[in-house]
DNA sequence: CGCCACGGTATAGATTCGATACCGGTATCT
DNA sequence: AGATACCGGTATCGAATCTATACCGTGGCG
């Protein structure tokens, strides 16, 4: 099952597929489409921060991948929209698992931080 | 209680902590740890590809965090343990879920891969 | 006409990354 | 004694990547 791959192999596939999941936008964007499809720009406002070169390289990565399909409707204003397919979906589940980790341990980091301020900044 | 923090918000620590996460070799080195103290070297050959540098500072910035501890013995030749704290193995729960992730779903993604070959390289 | 919305590109500068070479201290081999 | 090896890292440098910011084309609307 899960056995015939191991990411610690340096020419493993899922190297390759784990390093596109920890690329650095990859969770904000898997986790924003967890309630549906959603434009461009709607995920640039929510994803705070993000530039547009940004949110374009990760969505098109995703897409390469299959993991977000992206759907252009001829309108005007053009809208375009972004959903999860099946196996992005899949992703999701684990990668929530992460954000929400990382909101429910950031006092503990903090306090790690603070007690190495040698370290802080990085 | 997660509901404190939130990653989409710019400013929120909570980025940080995911950002943290997210960088290029701590999923491997979180994993690496699961069944013990390891080290140095130990996590240099069995992280195929990651050189030195990297694992230092890897290694260097998941102390700053609490999430791993370095314990450095005054023997000849030097000897040095890295070991999970308990926040470190708490997040080896979902890291350890993205990386089964990646390991089960590679035929998934290779063959999205293939089936737009424009996009392959990146 | 003049301006706005949308979904992006273009460009340049800062940052990070990877490959490779090297180091200090001690034990061990010849 | 001298050469060599082990360990846990640094140092250096060029390449790849990321950020910030400005800009673009299409079309609708007042």
């Amino acid at each position: 099952m899960g056995e015939a791959y191991n990411v610690m192999a340096a020419t493993c596939p899922s190297r390759t597929v784990l390093h596109r999941i920890g690329a650095r936008w990859t969770v904000f964007v898997v986790n924003a489409l967890e309630d549906g499809p959603r434009r461009f720009s709607e995920l640039k406002g929510h994803i705070r921060g993000i530039t547009p070169k940004a949110l374009t390289e990760t969505l098109r990565s995703l897409e390469a991948d299959g993991l977000i399909s992206r759907r252009a409707y001829d309108e005007n204003p053009p809208r375009v929209e972004y959903a999860l397919t099946p196996l992005g979906r899949s992703l999701l589940v684990p990668l929530r698992a992460v954000r929400q980790w990382a909101e429910e341990h950031v006092p503990d980091i903090e306090a790690a931080r603070a007690r190495r301020p040698s370290d802080q900044g990085r």
